[in-house]
DNA sequence: GTCTATAGCTGGATAGAC
DNA sequence: GTCTATCCAGCTATAGAC
């Protein structure tokens, strides 16, 4: 509903929050043209099709989430400060965006193909074979245990990212409001890196 | 297409199938007739509705992931092996069924309420807090570095269901198939056991 | 119990006035 | 560019023959 803003932004704007909601299956243009304060048929006069608009939708998603990792990814700093880097990216951006993650994960299952469009679009996109063959160094290095880096990079992610996948899962069976959940959240960024350090140590 | 099996039977089990693939907004009951092999109409003859047959996927599917984990958590066992149980458990009914927990996940999100009902329905469902007063008092004889039970809870959680949740951008950015995704989380059996035990050594 | 046919509605998309 | 009215496909659900 913000007044200021041009047709084009609101409606990207309400079809972000809506689909992030509700999926692609589940969300209707009726919703998308409610939430832009505008109506059904100027969806259509702007971007064609429920699909092209999701389409875009998705896609910014998927740049958003993977341009941060990849600068820090590339980045040149010590291991440990890197592995900070990145905990601290990630719980702080999905604190701010907390469905982003199911979101992106339930409709790249649901059409793989358009996920993989979009990763061959942007080049060499996921920059982690880098980092993957620092984790090898270090362990020669013996800086850190030796490690299977596929292995670590899932531990890295699963552990920074499932909370917030599973965020109504874990309010409910935990009985946590939001603030709750946030403070644990920030307490995380602290005692993940420990873990982690904790776990490579030699 | 079980020719054996009684019609609702064979319903239940097209369901399943066809749910947990495209979830409630995006299964057509046309698809779980011909994954069953019958007729539309017979699939509200014998369930009603379309919410209705839902529901009975969504519950059972809570239901199989809590059971197994419950039993593990009230299990009296050492320590280190009742976290080499509860990994190798997941890991191996998860293999089994990949898109559970995603499947999970995304209706909880999209309706928590029927999360909740199905939660109480089930006395004292996740038997979760015995097993954080394991990890404190563990901490307090020294036997493990102090950590927050909370905390670790969601990193043996995340570790071991995350990768199922995100197999399809795993392999999409890996560019491995599922033969080859069946062997890291064969491996990673091993591995988990190792790094969490590595992170709370005193 | 099982099928065909169809009612009834929802929701994406378009026509056309302004 | 924006709105109202409307079309039409696709879907859930039911009626009714067998």
């Amino acid at each position: 509903m913000n007044a200021e803003k041009n047709t084009e932004e609101q409606i990207i704007e309400a079809a972000k929050k809506i689909f992030t909601k509700k999926g692609l299956a589940g969300a209707r243009m009726q919703d998308i043209a409610d939430e832009a304060g505008i109506n059904k048929a100027m969806l259509h006069y702007y971007y064609r099709s429920k699909d092209k608009l999701f389409e875009i939708v998705f896609n910014e998603a998927i740049n958003k989430v993977m341009t941060n990792l990849n600068t820090i990814l590339a980045a040149k700093m010590p291991f440990p400060e890197k592995i900070k880097a990145i905990i601290e990216n990630y719980i702080t951006a999905l604190t701010a965006n907390p469905q982003l993650p199911l979101f992106v994960l339930h409709e790249i299952t649901q059409n793989p193909e358009m996920f993989i469009r979009e990763l061959k679009a942007r080049v060499g996109f996921p920059n982690v074979a880098a980092f993957m063959r620092e984790i090898v160094e270090e362990g020669e290095k013996g800086t850190i245990r030796k490690i299977s880096p596929v292995q670590l990079v899932m531990n890295i992610l699963s552990m920074s990212v499932f909370p917030f996948v599973a965020k109504p899962l874990f309010q409910a069976v935990a009985e946590i409001d939001d603030v709750q959940f946030r403070m644990i959240m920030e307490d995380r960024k602290r005692v993940l890196v420990e873990f982690i350090l904790a776990a490579l140590r030699p």
